[in-house]
DNA sequence: TTAGGGTTAG
């Protein structure tokens, strides 16, 4: 609509002018701050009224998620068009606003504007968003039916996306078949829904049968099949994406780095030099254009494998090219820098992340430097630190203080954190445990018997210890002193081998790591029989000499087998990777990739 | 009138 004040022919073709000037002047700008420069300008030439305009800023806003500006633009225009109603719902949609979205439509549909057919993908994408409630996306696709709609291919990508998230595959199966043209976005968004739904085979089958992929279908398969915890058909496929000459990037990278994640039990020799962080690596290496959040997914696969110093120069390296790091982006180096007993490093970090960037520490941030501060031994300052937090601590928190209470046998601190912890979680077993290792370390039996019976008192259970190790396509699981795998003697027969060439080589056990009340002679055998060295004897004989063992345990890895682990590694001349709760460990000549930080 | 859309993800 022109400026009332503006009705003369020439004035109003300047008032095109104008508007086509600032128009230009949008289409360049990328940044909010830009936008808002804009937009000011805009003000004072009076077009703040302009539904076209209006409709540019909106959807520059939604791409740079300024929610805030989006509704102050949006407000200001009296008689919104349809563009600008689908703009406004779209910002919404696309920054995780499902239910101001939906608000947003209602209210459209109240100004008597009836919707077309770009309304219907975000408002479907905010109905995907809740799919607590799967009848509010069955009125919409019925909205879209009265409407005479439903045959545009986005609105029926949008069904199918929509009901798949839903839990209503079978609908997206049929609104699928029905389907009289399918492009490449619909047979990969039918794929995800299969792979989401965990009907691997059907989504494997699609994906087969498609005409043509694009990167995003391989992406999809390669993330669907990770997500469904078989990483190594990711990257098997990942590999023949390769062969294929399909150019990666960043999402494959995304899913990759998972994909490695999981891959502790494979048994690949062609990931096995390295591991396969490697992969990722290259794939990182290979990128032309890295987003933040390859950056992201970079730093945090690293420090994952313990590679600290490496986390943090991808960081600096990130910073000198100009990529302002995010939130993300601190959890990871300092997620590195704890598995590195990085303690400065991390101070740095952390003051830098508000100062420098702005970025308000959140819970994961403080969880970092907890557990960092604690595992090096300053208790106090750990405790410090939680005590100035803005919000109340979750049970990360006070569980990396709990933990590090342990390794430093400060019992007063540890019934403190252990009591906070029990109250936001009284049904976590491991919190148990660790009070009760904390008295068993001390040789308080009493107490630790008193933990046990509130334990049992409240029907909490320990979650039994286990490891697992793949050799020739099955995995071969053990739990302490487990003596039920059909080449049990073979395995003790291993292990005393292993226990005398040990002993030879200086190694101590560190009894303190037993948690029942047993003599020091019995407490050795039991940590000889820890799941992790069953399954360390069991891989050395079953592999050929020289090839790298993978052991993926279902709880920490304790402090006496990290010690035992590596001196076997120097003593039959492995690498070993074992794969925890919480991060690899490489085993290699006698040392561990996390520098005895864990 | 002009412009605006759906899939994969840390």
């Amino acid at each position: 609509m022109p400026h009332p004040l503006l009705h003369s022919p020439f004035i109003n073709s300047k008032y095109r002018a104008l508007e086509e000037e600032i128009f230009s002047l949008l289409s360049k700008s990328t940044s909010l701050n830009h936008i808002t420069q804009i937009h000011a300008r805009i003000f004072t030439l009076g077009l703040h009224q302009n539904n076209f305009i209006a409709t540019k800023i909106l959807n520059l806003c939604s791409s740079t998620s300024s929610i805030n500006h989006a509704c102050l633009t949006f407000h200001h225009i009296s008689n919104p068009t349809i563009s600008l109603w689908n703009s406004f719902i779209r910002a919404l949609s696309q920054n995780d606003l499902p239910i101001e979205t939906l608000k947003i439509y209602t209210q459209m549909k109240n100004t008597q504007i009836s919707p077309d057919n770009y309304t219907f993908p975000f408002v479907l994408k905010a109905c995907a968003a809740l799919p607590q409630y799967p009848p509010l996306g069955q009125s919409i696709h019925g909205e879209v039916i009265r409407i005479g709609l439903d045959p545009d291919p986005y609105i029926r990508n949008s069904l199918i996306v929509m009901y798949s998230k839903s839990g209503y595959l079978k609908n997206a199966l049929l609104l699928f078949e029905e389907m009289p043209v399918r492009d490449t976005a619909t047979w990969n968004s039918i794929i995800a829904g299969c792979f989401r739904s965990e009907n691997v085979e059907k989504g494997r089958e699609l994906f087969d049968q498609m005409p043509e992929r694009n990167v995003v279908s391989w992406n999809t398969v390669v993330a669907g099949y990770t997500q469904n915890g078989k990483a190594s058909e990711a990257l098997r496929l990942f590999r023949r994406m390769q062969s294929e000459g399909i150019l990666p990037n960043e999402v494959t990278l995304v899913s990759i780095l998972s994909a490695c994640a999981q891959a502790g039990a494979i048994e690949i020799d062609m990931y096995s030099k390295g591991g396969s962080l490697r992969d990722a690596r290259n794939v990182f290496d290979g990128m032309v254009e890295k987003t933040v959040v390859s950056w992201n997914t970079m730093i945090s696969g690293v420090a994952m494998h313990g590679c600290g110093e490496e986390a943090v120069s991808l960081f600096e390296e990130m910073s000198n090219t100009g990529v302002e790091p995010n939130d993300i982006t601190y959890i990871g180096v300092l997620c590195a820098c704890m598995h590195a007993g990085l303690v400065e490093e991390a101070r740095m970090y952390f003051k830098q992340m508000v100062e420098k960037n702005g970025i308000t520490p959140k819970v994961e941030h403080y969880g970092c430097m907890v557990n960092l501060l604690g595992r090096v031994g300053y208790l106090i300052e750990a405790h410090e630190l939680i005590k100035s937090m803005p919000f109340s601590p979750d049970a990360s928190i006070w569980g990396a203080l709990l933990g590090a209470c342990r390794t430093h046998g400060h019992l007063e601190l540890a019934e403190h954190a252990v009591i906070c912890l029990l109250e936001l979680e009284p049904w976590n077993a491991g919190n148990y445990v660790l009070l009760s290792n904390i008295y068993a370390a001390k040789g308080h039996w009493n107490d630790v018997e008193s933990v046990r019976e509130k334990m049992k008192g409240r029907r909490v259970q320990k979650t039994p210890g286990s490891s697992s190790i793949e050799i020739d396509s099955s995995i071969h699981e053990f739990v302490i002193g487990d003596r039920s795998h059909r080449r049990s003697i073979e395995i003790y027969e291993k292990l005393d081998e292993l226990a005398m060439q040990l002993k030879l080589a200086g190694y101590v056990p560190s009894v303190d790591s037993v948690l029942h009340d047993i003599c020091e002679e019995e407490k050795e055998h039991a940590l000889n029989v820890h799941s992790e060295k069953l399954a360390i004897a069991f891989g050395l004989i079953n592999t050929s000499p020289g090839t790298t063992i993978r052991i993926i345990k279902n709880l920490r890895i304790c402090g006496d087998c990290h010690t035992a682990t590596k001196l076997i590694s120097k003593i039959v001349e492995r690498e070993i990777i074992v794969r925890d709760r919480i991060r690899f460990h490489h085993f290699k000549d006698g040392k561990c990739s996390c520098n005895d930080f864990w």
